[in-house]
DNA sequence: ATTAGCACTCATTCAATTAGATTGCCAAGT
DNA sequence: ACTTGGCAATCTAATTGAATGAGTGCTAAT
């Protein structure tokens, strides 16, 4: 028999699992600790509060639960909610009309950063908590077209079009003046020579060729060169990503310190760690959940973050999630973000 | 003697006008009521404090001030703030090093939207407050140039640059399949046709050219009219504007009450109703303060707002400001927000 | 293994009290 | 006519204490 009442035991018998379970739900819905009396009356079986109390003190030995002091009942630890998420949870797959609903909201959006705010706002919407989309980015940065504008004597606008249909633009300095012949002739090469070549293929490319030709188009070819680079890393360091419904968080008492608070929007003002958080998941096989200080970036100590890449044509562009309290509504945010992702993808690949 | 001591004329006599400017700076200073013991040790004059409370009186009588409960002291009201402002400031000229900070913090940037970035994180850095930048907004949006990429069959990307070297793009879905030659056929004409013309006028045209010739071309130019009514469209919807350090206004105990700064937070979020505000002073003439209710939005009911409209060549082209509680240092913030304003239309001005 | 009973611990709530700040008003002084 | 000191009245904020109630841990009995 694997299953053993001792509570030194490694395994958690069936019986306190489920004890636990319906402890961290009823806790996820009201937020309040939960005591042996309520515990007992909710659990379904036929055993007084007394016994739910020695259940509870084994839950609590394994740090599990604990009690905010020493009246109060039990709340779930972290590792109350990550055992609960990873084994106890029964996620309900979401209603079609609610598929539907999303399906919908993507609808005849053609531009990326639109599609990603409309996520964003999606899932705060109906979640009630912050929603969070990293903008979809091509690992593959490929050459499509490019286009200079002279605009005054030393100064070229720059139209990079790359795959992916984005649209990049810059003013660049040159050392000398081109004539308007001059670039289209240039513009005219770089089109012919680089179709759907990788962006940074063409840079080196070009620096190389202009270290063996030495005249001939000398400058331009440097300047072109710089180009490429500037836009690789203008896409690289397009380090961005849409975070909607942030007020939403102010409804739950958790972060009714305004201390906290600052801290959680001051997070979200900066983006920068939250978009690290994201990166990590880019490459995990669908939902993935940082349950309180799992995502080890403070200001969301009190947070979860439920996250899901989302992908065209197998390939991952982006990750998109939901970012509130410890107590949330996992078995219903799980197929949300689920969901959102998988449509998100499709959003992006008919466009 | 156009001075008179009676309470109940119509012009506040000097004394008592001293005494409301000294109210204001101390209530400014750490917002709690003032009282008649703290106000005439304030003053410097010689009076005692049951002095002091008779004019507090008068003040009372006339709405400048007011006391929150019986034995409270006094505060300024909305009225008493705005004869503050108007008559009884004493603005001090910014430091010169403050200015060169702000002149250091502009250069080089080149990207319009990233120097209204800029300037709001400076406006919020400086003052502590929330800042907020229109983006700059050419009122005559000029044709000139044009570029058609074709994507697939019936998909074109539309790469169109205005005045001020914007660029805008779009995808378009057209009704049949152009070949690259003739798309390129179209841009020439455009761009040999249309040089620096208002883009209505354009779309006009086309429209008008298009119901004479009837023919030949016909569908691609129905094309080009649409895409310079979108564009024109997306120029004027582009009602965008840039708000920094939000979370600054977390330590003004005014917005103490998760409800209100909710509220507050949903109007930053929302953008709307802000712009609104700030396009209401396009064209005052230098910086213009709304105090309270005075802005008639009810999430700003408590703030101050102090704008200033910024241009280039004597062309207005946005505006700029600070949120912050009514409560604010204005001698100090209305030097800051004029002089960002003057710095920005420079900074665009060299671009 | 389960349960009832009991003593004990805390947080919360409410009312009562106190201390402190400030006003309004009046009568006296300048 | 203006100013001032004095004084009662008012109101807030902080403190205290008691009552309440939820919940636990332990023990002895089943």
């Amino acid at each position: 028999m694997p299953e053993s009442s001792s509570s030194t035991d490694k395994a958690l018998n069936q019986r306190a699992q489920h004890f636990l379970k319906v402890l961290v739900e009823r806790y996820i819905q009201d937020g309040q600790p939960v005591g042996s009396r309520t515990l007992a009356r909710d659990a379904g079986l036929e055993l007084s509060p007394a016994t739910v109390r020695n259940v509870m003190s084994d839950l609590e030995e394994r740090g599990l639960v604990s009690s905010p002091h020493t009246s109060a009942g039990r709340i779930p630890t972290a590792e109350g909610l990550r055992l609960f998420v990873d084994s106890l949870l029964t996620v309900r797959p979401l209603e079609q009309a609610a598929v539907e609903h999303i399906r919908r909201e993507f609808n005849g959006v053609r531009d990326a950063g639109l599609i990603a705010q409309s996520a964003s706002r999606l899932l705060s919407g109906i979640t009630h908590m912050a929603g969070v989309v990293m903008l979809p980015r091509h690992e593959r940065v490929a050459f499509r077209h490019v286009e200079f504008l002279s605009l005054s004597s030393n100064r070229v606008l720059v139209i990079l079009v790359t795959n992916g249909n984005e649209v990049h633009n810059r003013i660049i300095q040159t050392k000398r003046a081109y004539s308007a012949s001059e670039l289209e002739q240039a513009a005219n090469y770089l089109n012919r020579s680089f179709p759907d070549r990788d962006l940074r293929d063409i840079g080196r490319q070009l620096r190389r060729e202009l270290r063996e030709t030495r005249e001939h188009m000398d400058r331009i070819m440097t300047t072109l060169a710089e180009v490429a680079d500037q836009v690789i890393e203008a896409g690289e360091s397009q380090e961005d990503c849409v975070i909607a419904g942030q007020t939403n968080l102010m409804d739950f008492n958790e972060f009714a310190s305004m201390d906290r608070l600052r801290l959680l929007f001051d997070a979200f003002t900066e983006k920068h760690e939250i978009l690290h958080l994201l990166e990590q998941c880019l490459h995990a096989q669908g939902v993935q959940i940082f349950i309180g200080q799992e995502s080890r970036y403070g200001p969301l100590d009190l947070c979860s973050v439920v996250t899901a890449p989302y992908s065209v044509d197998d390939k991952v562009l982006g990750v998109l999630g939901v970012i509130g309290p410890t107590r949330m509504a996992y078995e219903y945010v799980i197929p949300v973000v689920d969901v959102t992702a998988k449509l998100l993808g499709a959003a992006l690949n008919q466009r």
